[in-house]
DNA sequence: CCTACTGTTCTATGTGAGATAGAACAGTAA
DNA sequence: TTACTGTTCTATCTCACATAGAACAGTAGG
């Protein structure tokens, strides 16, 4: 039996996201940061809710998403691990993806009012330490 | 009178963004692109629902959040003009919405797991393309 | 003055997503 | 058998969104 850590993870109310997108957000990005290991047990879905102090459903529903995703690999009567990465979106499917994220990101930065140079600076730098992290 | 321009503009059902939110997004990139001159007249509220096909309130909201945003200029009885660029925002609130609109992007580069070096270029190239427009 | 336009404001209604609550099911390990 | 695991289902509540209809104040032109 895997030892499950407690897995440091906030959700707040005020948040535009909803709590299991943010669940799910936070989730991927610790993988993705090597701060969940490849094999690595999760809390169960019971647990997590009583930790975070929100309903079990909540919880369930973004272990699904990331299941979904192939982030988590599920044992049926075990639970949740954290999955080899592998790509489950074909090249169009994710170029596609990525254009539609950029142009959300556009809209805002001219809704900001804010230099391009600034911007484009900024995702550099924020995308630049995700890289790093991925190679640890 | 000042005759208002058509305003090619389309809305679709199927966007994950509200109606009214389509429209204050391809507005403000038509101002921030030079397609909508600095004074001039924006279709009446009933005009463009009518042309859209949807309610006249959906539209008087979003005209409601662009002249809050600085963007039109009211004129009493007029109706609604490009308002001359200016700042609402502060530096610091500027930086906090830069920041957050860059960390909810990186959350979506996370999940479609692409490159973060082909993202970086991908907004370079949006977002350079609206700065050679601004100077236009 | 009167009419026709302009944006604004208000209440009411219907729809859908999100979160909650509670129950039930199947698989696994000690 | 017992206690855990994730999964699935129905039901209810809330809130944002879009719609609908009405009313108001300001402006231009006949």
């Amino acid at each position: 039996m895997i030892r499950s850590v407690p897995l440091a993870l906030a959700v707040v109310p005020g948040d535009p996201r909803s709590l299991a997108g943010q669940i799910v957000d936070s989730i991927r990005r610790k993988i993705t940061a090597g701060e969940l290991a490849v094999g690595e047990k999760l809390p169960s879905v019971r647990g997590l809710a009583q930790q975070l102090a929100i309903n079990p459903n909540t919880v369930a529903k973004a272990y699904a998403e990331l299941a979904a995703g192939g982030w988590l690999q599920p044992r049926a009567g075990l639970g949740l691990y954290v999955a080899a990465q592998r790509d489950l979106l074909s090249a169009a499917e994710r170029d596609r993806r990525l254009g539609a994220a950029v142009d959300r990101f556009v809209n805002e930065v001219v809704a900001i009012r804010c230099s391009p140079d600034e911007a484009t600076e900024r995702v550099s730098q924020a995308l630049g330490g995700l890289s790093l992290r991925q190679s640890a």
